[in-house]
DNA sequence: AAGTGGTCTAGACCACGCG
DNA sequence: GCGTGGTCTAGACCACTTC
């Protein structure tokens, strides 16, 4: 590996160096200027053909190392890993409006409920408050070309976040959150798989006997306060998870 | 934010410095020594306090932030997230086995075939060769107390390892494929709710209405090439998977 | 204005893989 | 022995938050 087939950093832009450069090295391998397998050059080599510190350069390929598209060999060098083709859906915080916006689909959602209500048992524990305390219930079901794909059910303690029904039928949920404050930061989930409840079948249009995906999640925001708690159920056989998985 | 709960580094030890800092701080965090919701110390003081830079401080508090225990806010200061109880799992690339064994259960683990056959279509596109080019089957049952958990099948191209029923039956795969230098580095994997086949239900013990949680998975070595196709199918009753996520 | 995290540098030493 | 990635330092400037 010889030609550096890099542009310079522009060193007055506000975005980061290290973004610049991980951002280059990421179009070259996708094109294809780095072959699948072959080393790239060194760090030393390339820290001062892009004009930037070896560390800026190192935190650059953490990066694409993190992304599944480059390995580190000590000793040998910096290999590229990643077929060109796939681009990786990594698993992520936002939810499932943004991810079918992101692949052109315009999803469809209604709300079927938005109400104080007692908190059930079982999300009580979850949000670490007493049953039966006052929490804000949502329901929605979202759509594909008139398909049912995914039945939600979130709760969210009172104050958390305020909304209409308008408003949620409009934007995603995570996009309410973010705006009235209460972004998720961490979240604890458990994806298992069930048959649906008589109620749960009508609604998604499915037969009882049809299995779907349950997406259970406590969403925390920065402080470590419990935000919500969200139980979402897919068609099974209009939906997945994919995910790419790094060895750290 | 005043004491700073922390012995000092030994700059000595072969452990590097930031891990050190970055075990000595998680173990803080989750013996309560730090409050939930609180500030630590700021970078500088806590660089000090430890004897050492303040850049291999930001790498210890890089480790804990993406493990969700540590939320960082510009102009503010670094917060203490987590609650001390959950131990977070997340997703990784080691097996089923490993995770058993990790919370203390034995599995037990049958070889139910252990052949070369022609690639099925289905396989043959993950693993990036023509239908019916010979590779290595291995299809193996898992089972807690008795109780299958999960059907596991693996296929390999030719060559990526060779084993026996025996070797397979006392260890995990993953440790055979380390062995024998075919370790995944990535993975894309995706889940899915299915029903079991008539043959996987009698298999795993379970009625046909039963769904199963599908997990395919194609892995891939340091070199980008691809080392194995694996379709696990786990009773739904008896696994779910759980995973932390933490906004980048 | 003061304090915080975010970025960046130049240089250093080490452990490892390979010839 | 040489080149590679892995770690570490001391010091600098910036953007942001808070008072």
């Amino acid at each position: 590996m010889t030609a550096a087939p890099l542009a310079a950093v522009d060193k007055n832009s506000p975005v980061p160096l290290y973004h610049q450069v991980e951002s280059q090295l990421e179009q070259a391998i996708r094109d294809g200027r780095y072959a699948t397998g072959t080393l790239i050059e060194s760090e030393f080599e390339l820290a001062r053909s892009l004009g930037v510190s070896r560390l800026t350069l190192r935190r650059a390929i953490d990066g694409l190392v993190s992304k599944g598209l480059l390995v580190r060999e000590r000793g040998v060098g910096t290999r590229v890993v990643s077929p060109k083709v796939t681009r990786s859906l990594v698993a992520r915080l936002t939810g499932l409006h943004e991810d079918l916006v992101r692949d052109g689909i315009a999803p469809v959602t209604e709300v079927l409920r938005l109400e104080e209500v007692g908190c059930p048992e079982a999300s009580a524990h979850h949000l670490g408050i007493e049953p039966g305390e006052p929490v804000l219930l949502l329901e929605r079901r979202r759509s594909v070309h008139d398909q049912p794909i995914a039945l939600m059910w979130n709760i969210f303690p009172l104050g958390t976040i305020e909304s209409t029904v308008e408003e949620l039928t409009a934007k995603s949920l995570y996009q309410v959150m973010r705006e009235q404050g209460a972004e998720p930061r961490v979240a604890n989930q458990t994806i298992a798989a069930e048959l649906p409840t008589a109620e749960d079948a009508e609604l998604l249009d499915i037969e009882p006997s049809s299995p779907v995906l349950m997406l259970e999640r406590t969403s925390f925001n920065g402080n470590g306060r419990c935000i919500e708690h969200s139980r979402t159920r897919y068609v099974a056989d209009r939906y997945s998870f994919e995910m790419r998985l790094v060895t750290s």
